[in-house]
DNA sequence: GTGTTTGCAAATGCTTTGCATCCCT
DNA sequence: AGGGATGCAAAGCATTTGCAAACAC
């Protein structure tokens, strides 16, 4: 059994909830997508294999999965939120193209750092953050 | 005439548009309120004046402040936008307390540097960036 | 005058919910 | 068997848009 399947199988288990065959397909599709995957496309691509999921399922099972920790749900702004798988993929942020909407992933301890350093400034306990930089990307920037 | 008032005056005769009553009240308001404003609440601070001003109104009166430079639209996550006064008002950062929703500003300018490195590095012209740092306020934490 | 703006209500887009039925355990 | 899960359609929110009347220039 994959590693995520576990952490989705024992959260299910320990919260009297039920591992069924959706939840399954719809994990596996969420891992065999690229990352910042939204629930509309991920819909779209249970879709097309006909497995006759509803969208309110797949929404609801995304859900689950950022409450088990395998998933982070985010808003770049665009309307609409975008779910990261967050197992075997640790901490970082994004670079993101005004223009082709790409997106790249990037991390820097320096500045992780310095965050920690501001927050205790100001007396605050940080559990995470979000660091956006807008821009274009290399390709639009020629 | 207030500088910001001067700045929308500006903007509206450059492109056709007209310094309405509307305008400059929700402008006014605007300025009044203290950052970080959803369109709601700007709203329901009209309404007690019985303006009669509509919710639609102020939406469109915000996007043209944000159009203009007077305004910068955020989102936090909470589902709706906010809106902040630029003018006079530098560029800075936030601390975001999840439990009391407190909004705390900052500014580093190490860690911007170092945000433009790591832009450089992946090829990327940053613009714009976006800085949130989630946790507990100083009351919330103790 | 004329073209923009307004308020209202209706429409939109994303997400959640109610409900009868279905399916894990 | 029984309580959670599903699909569908309907409801909820925040925001936008269509339209006739009102207004700025």
């Amino acid at each position: 059994m994959k590693r995520e399947e576990k952490i989705l199988s024992d959260y299910l288990s320990a919260n009297n909830l039920k591992f069924t065959q959706q939840r399954k397909v719809i994990l596996d599709a969420f891992l065999s997508l690229e990352h910042h995957v939204s629930a509309e496309e991920l819909y779209d691509k249970l879709k097309k294999k006909d497995y006759g999921i509803g969208l309110a399922t797949v929404y609801r099972t995304l859900n689950i999965f950022s409450s088990c920790g395998l998933a982070q749900q985010r808003q770049f702004g665009d309307g609409q939120s975008r779910y990261e798988h967050e197992v075997d993929h640790g901490h970082h942020d994004h670079l993101l193209c005004q223009q082709c909407g790409k997106i790249t992933e990037f991390e820097n301890k320096h500045i992780e750092e310095l965050q920690k350093e501001v927050a205790k400034e100001k007396g605050y306990v940080v559990f995470t953050h979000k660091l956006e930089l807008h821009g274009l990307c290399p390709d639009c920037a020629s």
